[in-house]
DNA sequence: TTGAAAGCGTTACCAC
DNA sequence: GTGGTAACGCTTTCAA
């Protein structure tokens, strides 16, 4: 390993180490070099059909001599199959999406099918993996995560006779794998109202976005019904919503903690934005759960080692079952059409009584706040 | 959301919603149907060419009427070329494989071109993935990251003229980028030679893996040279290696721990190795860094969570990086044949002098360990 | 067992 | 402008 200049880079290299061959050789070079017909070689290749054990090794020998590789593009158009199957994922750098994929991959990949990642980052990618991949010839089954997808968008696949399944995302007619959102938020919830609390906030992602991701308004929707259930009257300005992001939580968590009647819990709709949630709150002296509990959402890895209590859903294992239903259609079967996963909410170190109502361990003693 | 039967599922659904047309329709049908050639059809589909307004109409009310959709195969065939780019990483589901995919993805997904992900969890995948990808027609560029190749299997990408970049692992040849592990390894024990250890463990990966990777024996490689030149004996039974993996480390760390003489410090080869050893330390009632220092190596996003001392690599720059110059090659350009990142120590709150060493700072005093 | 030839669905070149 | 027609490289059917 040598040392380099001033920008790190060592020497240009060639466009193209171009010690090869003009020409790429292909089923017919091989055919004519070998002296056969080009359905031989790729009877060779392929079928294990009959083929004399002479003419088999000769082909063999010429592949070799060539380093003769078949197209795949135009193997699939022969073929009319791609032995592939597509998984499309928002922000997949995410830690619930790597989660998901943690337990989708293993399943996908160990059967006859490669397994392919397709990220989207904007509406535009959305947009435009959805059609590609539900035109002929590019896979021979999706998962789609997170996504709601139109009708339109759900025919295409079906005309094409592309299986689908969804992923925390719900359509008639596509099997889909899902929690309930609504219930979730009413157990975080619920959680504190328990512990004592009634001065509640709730911190999530926007109602509206580029992708009509609705799980974060779902979870709300839970938390209201939450609060209406226990005769607690919402709080306009306990509710916070920003774009899914650590800073942006932390930002709305300081708008609360300087409310003129701060709230003594929040229910966070992440844990990714608990995580900004808990960073503001020690940055501005606020003591967890003593002065403010924090619950979160997901169950992500983390959470667990900061002892983030959440509600916990099991990522790993929706991608699993995702994965799962998608090989049973791959291979002519049926599919339930909705899964059901469970929720449970995880009690860890971020959730305590409200300073008022506590008597035990000593802390920070309440109205420290700010 | 509708409730469910035990197994969490509901209703079966067909296993293609036969709603659809028997017979896909191709550019053939379009042409004839609109009363022109095929020619025509592509030409209104693709090259801004020239067609007359009425006829481009005329085609664009088929094209929608028949819900046609081009074959991706056939235009890969035909066109020579996939406008797609496959990256190929193993374990990408990893904290740090993840950190350097949050940086490439931005990059090659903002062009002309589609990003797909192979993911390799075996040494078929491995092989499978570099064989499928490096034959024609599959796709334009790659990008292999962490992945040692042999000279043949780079030799398979030039002659298919397809272009690769090489991140965290080097080839001659091949334009790659890297860190310098071993200085990274010395870096990190050095840092804790200055702090006065001089009983200073390893723990790493396997010297011998399924794919060859090479970083942590070199970084095991930097801790030896870091420790000779201080005139430290290295001691055997300080090198802990086990597999890539939390419990692992922990499992090792209680190893280390239950030594009739401990280390005072330990040098992880991985952050998500030094969480396993932290936690390894909480269960044991070691007080970090009271009486054990830990440095990690990545800075991993988590790191920064739970203040740990490492030693930080550019991972989100390094993808970015590595997609900008298969972008340069991909247009033909050339590109440097080593970026080489730079490294540093990031000191957080996991290391501090040996408790002997110690003067300030009431800790749990020395020799509470186990 | 094996060669010849017909697709597979596009794109691009060449006349008209 | 536009239609016809070769490729593109493979698989598979059909005879022989």
């Amino acid at each position: 390993m040598t040392a380099s200049g001033a920008d790190g880079t060592v020497g240009p290299v060639e466009p193209v180490p171009a010690h090869a061959a003009q020409h790429r050789a292909t089923i017919a070079d091989v055919a004519r070099r070998a002296g056969v017909g080009a359905g031989t070689v790729s009877r060779v290749l392929n079928g294990g059909a009959r083929v004399s054990e002479t003419t088999r090794r000769r082909v063999l020998a010429v592949i070799d001599e060539l380093d003769y590789r078949p197209s795949q593009a135009a193997r699939n158009l022969s073929l009319g199959t791609t032995s592939t199957v597509g998984v499309v994922v928002p922000f997949f750098t995410h830690a619930s999406a790597v989660e998901r994929l943690r337990g989708l991959v293993p399943v996908l990949t160990g059967g006859a099918y490669d397994f392919v990642l397709f990220d989207v980052e904007t509406r535009e990618h959305r947009n435009h993996h959805l059609d590609s991949l539900s035109r002929p010839g590019r896979i021979d089954g999706a998962v789609v995560v997170s996504l709601p997808l139109t009708d339109a968008e759900v025919t295409r696949f079906t005309r094409a006779r592309i299986p689908l399944v969804l992923l925390d995302a719900a359509h008639p007619g596509v099997p889909h794998v899902v929690i309930d959102d609504v219930r979730g938020g009413r157990l975080a919830t619920e959680h504190l109202i328990a512990l004592g609390h009634w001065r509640i906030a709730f911190v999530g992602d926007p109602p509206t976005n580029p992708f009509d991701f609705t799980s974060s308004t779902d979870r709300r929707q839970g938390y209201h019904d939450a609060l209406a259930r226990a005769g607690i009257a919402a709080r306009p300005e306990y509710v916070k919503e920003g774009s899914h992001d650590r800073e942006v939580a932390f930002r709305l968590t300081e708008e609360l903690l300087s409310l003129p009647e701060p709230p003594t819990a929040v229910f966070v709709a992440s844990d990714t934005q608990a995580l900004g949630v808990l960073e503001a709150a020690r940055r501005h002296d606020v003591a967890v759960p003593g002065d403010l509990s924090v619950i979160g959402f997901d169950d992500i890895e983390v959470s667990r080692l900061v002892g983030l209590t959440t509600v916990r859903q099991p990522l790993q294992d929706s991608g699993a079952r995702a994965g799962a239903l998608l090989l049973q259609l791959l291979e002519g079967g049926t599919a339930p059409a909705e899964t059901l996963l469970p929720l449970e909410v995880v009690f860890r170190e971020t959730t305590a009584p409200p300073p008022t109502a506590r008597s035990g361990r000593a802390t920070s003693g309440r109205g420290a706040r700010r």
